[in-house]
DNA sequence: GAGCTGACATGTT
DNA sequence: CAACATGCCAGCT
C-alpha cells in the first residue's frame, strides 16, 4: 500500500470487527498502528460516511456509545442486536 | 503553508 | 464520586 494512510487502516480494522463484538476507539487506534490516535479515529469515522464501516461497533473506553452518523440512538439499537449488551 | 476543530483517553483537582 | 484540564492525531478552512 503506497498511499496507506492511517485512516485507511482504521477503516479496514473497523470493517473487520466481527458481529457481536465491540472495540474501543483506543483499541482501533492501536490495531491501526497508532496507540495515541484515539481522537483521530473518531474524526475519521465522522469524515468517512462509508456503510461498509460498522462504526456503531466502535465505542469509547468507558463503554459509552459515543457518536454516530445516523444518531447515537440508532447505534444503541444496533449494539443491542449485535452486541447483545448495552452500557 | 498554517491554524482550528473534533464521534477520545488519562490524570488530577 | 464528578468535573476540569492536557495531550494526542487526522481532516477541513
Amino acid at each position: 500500500m503506497t498511499h496507506s494512510s492511517f485512516r485507511e487502516h482504521v477503516l479496514a480494522v473497523v470493517r473487520a470487527i466481527p458481529r457481536g463484538s465491540t472495540m474501543t476507539y483506543k483499541a482501533v487506534a492501536v490495531a491501526a498502528g497508532n496507540p495515541h490516535a484515539a481522537r483521530a479515529v473518531g474524526a475519521i469515522m465522522k469524515t468517512n460516511y462509508d456503510p461498509n464501516i460498522p462504526c456503531h461497533r466502535v465505542v469509547r473506553s468507558d463503554g459509552t456509545p459515543g457518536g454516530y452518523n445516523r444518531g447515537s440512538k440508532r447505534k444503541r439499537e444496533l449494539l443491542r442486536e449485535e452486541g447483545g449488551v448495552v452500557a
